[in-house]
DNA sequence: TAACTGTATTATTTTATTTAGTACAGTTAT
DNA sequence: ATAACTGTACTAAATAAAATAATACAGTTA
């Protein structure tokens, strides 16, 4: 289900927490779909299973997922945007620092723009 | 000269990397221009010297500013723009990344050309 | 010469990450 | 109801990363 780099820089559970996002933000996990259990990743990846719940609850916090005891855990409903403006904000400046990185580098305006017609795409192909 | 979060779970080094390439990259930092010293700045900030280096150890292998013993650091100038080409490509990389998580939040097409607008602006008035 | 520069080295402390082992309570299917 | 699942919590230990401390050396500059 994926590949980690356990000799990476990046702490495990924090590329767990990416790894897990991406297939959410891609839709190849829909909303309410249950999410393989801790014990059974942390088998799978041969990870302990603190690392994994590290993760989970990480996701859990992000609204990325939702947990029940007993259950599983599971992809959460997307909320409405009005509850995500801050976290927008803060990925906008985040863009905005990258793209003031990539200009400095000779990055064109064009190359921004092929990657978010390239996005919209994807978004609308779901 | 800056504001770093000695508490914040991201490096003290890392940070202090952010920082200098930010003023780099914003050209408030100009090419050949001479940083603050290795020392200066480990006392400015009560920040000890050897982290003071690492960043700027850092700061030279990617590229930013050069080091002349004895002498100072001062602000490298721009390389070639295909000498930059895979630091480029990484970077929309991220860019779409991010993208692909703020539209999934919400996020509008328009929201991205205002910032990147806002960033062409930035750069023309350099 | 004195006071600066960057750089290097070793040791120590501190903090973050990961693993290990165990436990408890809720759920599900047999 | 029992067995096999779920998430969650906790403590302890091992490992790795980050930061500090204390020196030292050689080049530069006034």
């Amino acid at each position: 289900m994926f590949e980690l780099d356990v000799r990476s820089r990046v702490p495990i559970y924090e590329q767990l927490v990416e790894k897990i996002k991406e297939l959410i933000i891609k839709g190849l996990l829909k909303e309410h779909e249950q999410l393989p259990s801790v014990r059974a990743l942390s088998n799978d990846l041969t990870i302990n299973p603190n690392t994994i719940q590290k993760a989970y609850r990480e996701l859990e916090n992000q609204g990325y997922i939702y947990s029940i005891p007993g259950k599983g855990s599971f992809v959460a409903p997307l909320k409405d945007k009005d509850i995500n403006k801050e976290k927008i904000e803060k990925i906008l400046e985040e863009i905005k620092k990258l793209m003031l990185e990539g200009f400095h580098l000779g990055m064109n305006r064009e190359d921004i723009i092929k990657v978010l017609e390239d996005v919209v795409k994807i978004k609308e192909g779901k």
